[in-house]
RNA sequence: CGGGGACUAGUUCAUCGGUAGAACGCUCGGUUUGGGACCGAGAAGUACAGGGUUCAAUUCCCUGGUCCCCGACCA
């Protein structure tokens, strides 16, 4: 990608109104831009880096054996009626709910249980045909009393929904751990160190969901956690213990912010929706859920607000929008520009994903403090000071090292 | 939904009862070139909307809208 060519250009001024740090920084550099409270266009740069983490969870999943699919956001009022939930005060608070011209009503999604439900009612015949885990990525859009920290908290996002089914409850723990599993796994590839949390437990059962947790700041949850081994529990159920009851040693507390849950769902919206199959006595039996969540969008915030510096982001690689921003100075010298496009096209040759600042109006201080505020993992130079060389900078490192074309490509990899 | 703050050029802000100004950005010309360089010229505004007070309102008052922050609620 030529830099000249990406839409749209950095902001030297913090937009009006932007308090936290991931609006702040998301919109100066270009990668989010505000429609209305809540509620953001993911620009070119934005949408790199959430096609990232989308892969990220798509290879995580698809290993346990999860099936990807798409279901609609506009929902028929009658399918929320058979759960009930259409007409509850709560749901109402967040769901968008609407006629259209003839007075049908819908609603917008805010969440998929009932239409996992009514398409496994159509297509799950036997025990044979579970246990099976459905997700998709999309829009959820919930009528946030306050949307709020930028990304955040939005009234419309994307979320990663997943949804098992299950012959028993039995079936469904297991698949349960196995999807935890996956889950650290997903945080740990994203570049974050995300807590396992014990949360309240669902209505039938007496143990603990989970929720994950990463600690910044900004964060509107409180969690408590042992300084030494993994025990965490949330504000909700932790009851005022010092002592971790595992290991004994110190319990702290920080704010944290949530990026993912999980959480069993029994048969509730089996038995609303009719969802059974046949056992091997050729018996009807309710088929077991769980849902499993990550908030996409959340979680390019939470990025943002654990890696940065007073200059800008500092990307993981593994979800960053390009790996190496190529950095042409003095390009008004012919010898120099020819050589930093030959260095930009054969990097783009190993395959490296690489961001060219082919401009040649603006100073070096300009195009540093856009790295700088971009957050691409590696800075390379071509000027008339490299002779040949590239100089490298890692974004979370502070010197600077001269390599070859070889040794970058080695590094980047 | 309660409490607070804000709304003026593309952006960030200043002005203040007498019909608007800077910086940044943008365009053009020139000088620069390793941490957001400099000089000159230029384009750019229904001052959120409606109502009221007044000789006169961007400015004061009221109503509404929008955005941000705190709270209740939540991925």
């Amino acid at each position: 990608m030529l830099y000249s060519k990406l839409f749209p250009k950095t902001l030297k001024q913090v937009p009006s109104g932007a308090e936290s740090v991931n609006h702040q920084l998301l919109v100066r550099s270009g990668f989010i831009d505000q429609l209305m409270a809540g509620s953001y266009t993911l620009l070119p740069l934005g949408w790199k880096v959430y096609l990232k983490i989308e892969n990220i969870i798509r290879e995580e999943l698809d290993k346990i054996g999860c099936q990807e699919m798409l279901m609609p956001l506009l929902h028929p009022r009658d399918i929320w009626d058979k759960s009930g939930r259409w007409s509850d005060p709560n749901v109402k608070e967040i769901m968008y709910q609407f006629k259209d011209i003839h007075e049908r009503e819908f609603g917008l999604s805010f969440t998929h249980e009932e239409i996992v439900a009514y398409i496994l009612s159509k297509f799950i015949k036997s025990y044979k045909d579970l246990p099976v885990l459905l997700y998709h990525f999309s829009t959820k859009f919930r009528n946030e009393l306050r949307a709020k920290s930028g990304i955040l908290r939005g009234r419309e996002f994307i979320m990663k929904d997943l949804y098992s089914a299950h012959i028993s409850e039995e079936d469904m723990w297991q698949w349960y751990e196995i999807v935890k599993k996956a889950y650290v796994e997903i945080f740990k590839r994203v570049g974050l160190d995300a807590k396992v949390v014990e949360a309240a437990g669902g209505v039938f059962t007496k143990g603990h969901t989970h929720e994950f947790q990463v600690l910044a700041e900004s964060g509107e949850d409180v969690i408590y956690y042992c300084q030494k081994c993994d025990f965490a529990q949330n504000q909700e159920i932790y009851d005022g213990e010092k002592k971790c009851p595992r290991c004994g040693s110190e319990i702290q507390s920080a704010s944290s912010i949530e990026v993912g849950n999980i959480f069993p769902l029994g048969t509730k919206y089996s038995q609303a929706l009719g969802v059974a199959y046949q056992d091997e006595n050729g018996k009807s039996q309710d088929v077991w859920f769980a849902s499993y969540g990550i908030g996409m969008t959340r979680l390019i915030g939470t990025l943002v607000e654990v890696f940065h510096d007073e200059k800008g982001i500092i990307w993981p690689e593994s979800v960053a929008p390009f790996t190496v921003h190529l950095v042409g100075l003095d390009l008004e010298e012919e010898s120099i520009k020819t050589e930093a496009e030959k260095i930009y096209k054969l990097l783009q040759a190993e395959g490296v994903a690489v961001l060219f600042d082919d401009r040649v109006g603006p100073s070096a201080g300009e195009k540093f403090s856009d790295t700088d505020l971009i957050g691409v993992p590696y800075r390379v130079v071509i000027s008339k000071k490299t002779q040949g060389k590239l100089e490298v900078k890692k974004r979370n490192e502070k010197n600077t090292h001269f390599v070859t074309l070889e040794a970058l490509v080695k590094m980047v990899r």
